[in-house]
DNA sequence: TGAATGCTTCGGCTAACATCGAAGTATGAA
DNA sequence: TTCATACTTCGATGTTAGCCGAAGCATTCA
């Protein structure tokens, strides 16, 4: 027996509530303090100083010094997709908090899954993006084609200079809302980012949600029907 | 905060060793007897029933009485692709087990996912499907299409009555040692039963891995070259 | 019916660990 | 320098849960 990997040490460092707590809240994508994360978990300074040690330990988190705050962050996008991953089991099983909060909706309408966009918004996205051939599935891995080139272009993100990034550019991400895959990678990452930075919608505060403004609602299914 | 599924009960019964060890011998895809599942784990008998009877209740297995036996196997197919995702994870954070062990190359060339082929040989059966334009990939869906049907019937599959079943004919399964994915659903099972049944290749005792026969080999390169 | 096998339940022990108060370190501001 | 903020480390506490011995069911076989 005991073949393949270790699963236990993974399992047991999400398995904690406090763990999975700070780990569900640096899904949001944003760098945390570690006292907002104790916030998060609910526990004392002290205590989640502990659990993110271990974390770090275990290279589920990263943090960064900058001048008296640390801040930590998921470690890259494949702790991403992990969690996304397990939190899809989760919902498909049951295991869903004891109340889904008024939040739910809009958490499946979209939502941030660490640094690009889920739920029912992200789904549609990259299917539309299928379709029109301009992505290629292929497994986990995806490609964009050259009329994606020209398409993700023309919405004014320099695909050239992701593609000299050391991530892959596209990645497919299983959603948990909604049980299919959405666009992850640095293009997923590019994406969304372009969609804030031109006001089409708002992160709220607090919360993984993205909220798009009438207007940027009406350019994103113009963009993606 | 508070958002989305709760993933700590899940990586709860995942983080203790001895219920991973029982999982991973599972991954196997043999119902295993509670006796068997101890030796495996390495814990006495009654440790080892009030761990399954929490596996249980988490739904990540189920049981089937047999006369005097009970039988232990995974609840479905949706743990298995968890199970083996989590592993790729792990492999790839070097939560490695402390000794790779003899049968690692074994395991590396095929094995046994839950119920289909894994490995090198089950990446490259699935590549070659894809490749020929008999399996049209989509996220982690994954769809036969009428040749592929044609090539699949040839084999000696009857593919009407997997698809007169609930469960998904085709998904996609990410391999924790080639990092791509491999041929999960009933069409995947079916196939590594093909294989066993005709002799080609025969599951080694008490290990994941899957020994090809000289001849199912060569056979095996034939149709999947 | 009695014996054997397979498994569960109970009870008590122990080790691990999450938790927090208090003290210590580091960085920045006054 | 002094104070304040941000965080870590230490120490003590309490709970949890894994573990096993022993006893208790249940099923099968003789």
């Amino acid at each position: 027996m005991k073949e393949g990997p270790d699963i236990s040490q993974i399992g047991a460092l999400i398995g904690d509530p406090a763990r999975a707590n700070m780990l569900t809240a640096l899904m949001g994508g944003q760098a945390l303090t570690a006292t907002e994360l104790a916030g998060a978990a609910g526990i004392t300074l002290q205590t989640a100083s502990s659990h993110l040690s271990k974390l770090e330990a275990g290279a589920l988190i990263a943090q960064r010094k900058q001048g008296r705050h640390r801040y930590f962050a998921l470690a890259d996008d494949e702790v991403g997709l992990l969690l996304e991953n397990i939190m899809g089991f989760a919902a498909n099983r049951g295991h869903l908090r004891t109340r889904p909060g008024p939040k739910d909706p809009a958490l499946r309408k979209a939502r941030v899954c660490y640094n690009h966009l889920a739920g029912d918004f992200g789904v549609r996205m990259l299917d539309r993006l299928v379709a029109d051939g301009d992505v290629t599935l292929d497994g986990d891995d995806a490609a964009l084609t050259q009329s994606g080139e020209a398409r993700i272009a023309a919405i004014g993100i320099d695909v050239p200079a992701l593609r000299a990034q050391r991530r892959p550019v596209c990645r497919t991400c299983l959603d948990w809302s909604e049980r299919r895959s959405h666009l992850a990678g640095s293009l997923g990452e590019a994406l969304l980012g372009r969609f804030i930075a031109d006001g089409w919608a708002k992160r709220e505060k607090d919360s993984r949600a993205i909220r798009f403004t009438a207007e940027g609602e009406r350019r994103f299914v113009a963009l993606f029907p």
